[in-house]
DNA sequence: TATTCGTGGTC
DNA sequence: TGACCAAGAAT
């Protein structure tokens, strides 16, 4: 009957917000219970946890606010600043996109955030959860927000067994039927009370069904199902790539090079190298490569990192070069750029190439 | 719908 | 150690 529903929907809500009061995570962007945080802060911590663990942004975070305290001031930074201060992050994608997100809020909203999750959808870098976590959690607007977390406690919740991404659709559909549908359900303390329950309680492995405030209403425990779900198609192995880099000292600074404005590690800046690929580079790929003629050392072992989607072994080479060292290769290549060693933490260099460099120490 | 985007922590 | 995965977006 649809009024049993209506009722159970009502008490998933009660019970959930009660525990909320009272077992909220205290993070620097939130607002306490029954607040609303600043759109300012709330953006930008959503763009910094798009696929990023709350632990990993706190520090972030702070800096950012430390540095740009306002919408405006992080509008009128230049995208390099912001580029260094997001370096170690990851997803470099979503630093040029907050910089163009800012400019935008800026420029076509007067400075102030749209409040709607259909303008919000519109903004650079803000996709469907984050518009709709924008719009409950600043705004106190009623809007269906579900990220991994949620998608975890109701793929439980509602016994859904269909695996992901598959099961997207249906997710999305029963959890709109448990979701507030006006302001005075508090959407923005809902959101963050499932996501704290996602992050605390109803946890990926030994979830801790016990102190779980709705468990009696939850099909997986009622079946004993609650840690095999969600479901999951198997990924795809990793492949492997290889390439080589070059540490090129001159006196005490460092050549770097910007990368591509598109593709992997975008805009960010690197050690110079060969391209990455399955075989190792062959010994005219490595002349190729080297930004000048020198006579490199080979540095024992290699630099391994993983991206998302493939895994990348480095072989590394080294050279000093005098001081005087004059030959105009900067010119000859404007995306080259010799660094000081004491200004490489203020650079762009995402952690693979501070690998790299770490490696010769 | 399927890929391409980082990184660090966990078990 | 390796596989999994975390407040997803863009194309």
């Amino acid at each position: 009957m649809a009024n049993d529903l209506l009722k159970a929907s009502h008490e998933f809500r009660e019970q959930l917000l009660a525990w909320y009061e009272t077992h909220h995570r205290k993070l620097p962007w939130r607002a306490p219970p029954g607040e609303t945080a600043d759109p300012y802060h709330v953006w930008l911590s959503e763009v910094m946890l798009q696929q990023t663990t709350v632990k990993t942004v706190i520090p972030y975070f702070q800096g950012f606010l430390r540095r740009w305290p306002t919408l405006e001031a992080l509008a009128l930074s230049e995208r390099e600043e912001i580029l260094s201060a997001w370096a170690g992050l990851g997803y470099y994608r979503r630093a040029m996109n907050l910089h163009a997100c800012a400019r935008t809020v800026m420029e076509d909203y007067n400075g102030t955030f749209p409040n709607s999750e259909q303008e919000l959808l519109k903004l650079p870098g803000i996709g469907p959860y984050t518009a709709a976590a924008i719009a409950a959690i600043a705004f106190s607007r009623p809007a269906n927000v579900i990220d991994g977390n949620i998608e975890r406690v109701i793929a439980r919740y509602c016994l859904i067994n269909t695996p992901l991404p598959a099961a997207k659709a249906e997710i999305a559909r029963r959890a709109s039927k448990l979701a507030p549908t006006q302001s005075a359900q508090r959407p923005g303390d809902y959101a963050q009370a499932l996501m704290d329950l996602g992050a605390m309680i109803c946890t990926p492995k030994a979830p801790s069904c016990g102190r779980c405030p709705v468990q009696r209403s939850c099909s997986a425990f009622a079946q004993g199902a609650a840690e095999k779900l969600p479901l999951r198609l198997k990924k795809p192995v990793k492949p492997l790539r290889r390439g080589a880099a070059f540490l090129i000292y001159r006196g005490d600074s460092l050549l770097l090079r910007r990368r591509p404005e598109q593709g992997l590690l975008a805009g960010m800046m690197e050690v110079p190298g060969t391209g990455w690929t399955s075989e190792p580079p062959s010994k005219q790929a490595l002349l190729a490569a080297a930004p000048i003629t020198a006579k490199f050392a080979k540095l024992r072992g290699l630099v391994r990192h993983t991206f998302t989607h493939f895994e990348l072994e480095l072989t590394v080479y080294r050279t000093q070069l005098p001081g005087d060292y004059d030959e105009p290769i900067t010119q000859r290549d404007p995306r080259l750029k010799w660094v000081a060693k004491h200004e490489l933490p203020r650079q762009a260099l995402p952690s693979v190439m501070r690998k790299v460099i770490a490696h010769d120490q």
